[in-house]
DNA sequence: TTAAGAATGGGAATCATTCTCATTTATGTA
DNA sequence: TACATAAATGAGAATGATTCCCATTCTTAA
């Protein structure tokens, strides 16, 4: 596997190169879509400790190698960030339970940016995120609950 | 309090009018703000099971009375559904620890509208629900952290 | 007023996440 | 290349939120 550009990208990110980090960017890499906690185990065949796991995409976290974000159903999910990686938002499907990045285009991000602004002058607040989900399913038997999935 | 008209709320969404269900309806509309799930319990005095708040708020929610969604922490938060309130968005500042409603005004409204048909023609789901959520801070010590806040 | 179904309370169970700490690994230097 | 030191890991315990279970209590409709 791609195992030397994961390891060098974590040296120029300057934190240090173990077998966990570059398993789990390895993953991040090969299945290029979002990955919640349990696919990332399933998919490394349980070598990683659990609490590595977390303590692992913590760390990817804070050197901006990879974001996570919640499903609807409260998952984590993590995706990797490269600098090639565009602005984007998420798509959940409810009944096969994917998640699609989705790009609004340029005229519809400016206008949420500076619709963004207005709103943290109004507010007094320095906004520095945002996001845009979208929810559906591909078929008509997604229901929404309050209770967990299984 | 304005007991009767929850009764009445209640009754006309077809859900049995229980003292838990009209206390929690009672204190939304009092706070007029999203609550959590703690926020409930200490305004309520713990006067509720935990279990059965969970239950209320379920129910509730299916009754379309409320609905929940949930802070950039990962808690749940829930707030009143009713006609009058229209769509509209969060704003969540990280330092004070509270939330905002949020709306955006028609025009961007729409574009969002016809915006999101196109992608689910796009990607061939049905999307029914959309949410678009803001993070900000009212001061500069907030920080970003995949762990969770005390 | 009462019977039947619905909802509640409280505690146990579950699930995701975090913490602790003894052991192992990575890195810079000699 | 070997070493010392700091950093990271693994395993399991602890925590916190949410859900489940079931015996008891309330609501409702007749």
């Amino acid at each position: 596997m791609d195992t030397d550009h994961v390891r060098t990208l974590l040296k120029q990110r300057g934190i240090t190169v173990t077998e966990p980090r570059v398993l789990v960017l390895s993953l991040l890499m090969k299945w290029d879509t979002p990955l919640s906690v349990n696919d990332i185990m399933e998919k490394s065949k349980h070598s990683i400790a659990l609490s590595t796991l977390y303590r692992v995409l913590a760390d990817l976290s804070s050197a901006k190698i990879i974001t996570t974000f919640s499903s609807p159903n409260q998952k984590l999910l993590v995706e990797l960030l490269d600098e090639e990686t565009e602005h984007h938002h998420h798509l959940y499907c409810e009944s096969c339970e994917k998640v699609f990045d989705v790009s609004l285009g340029e005229e519809l991000e400016e206008m949420i940016g500076r619709l963004i602004s207005k709103i943290g002058e109004t507010h007094q607040i320095d906004i520095r995120e945002h996001s845009f989900e979208m929810y559906g399913s591909c078929n008509n038997t997604g229901q929404h609950s309050l209770r967990r999935k299984k």
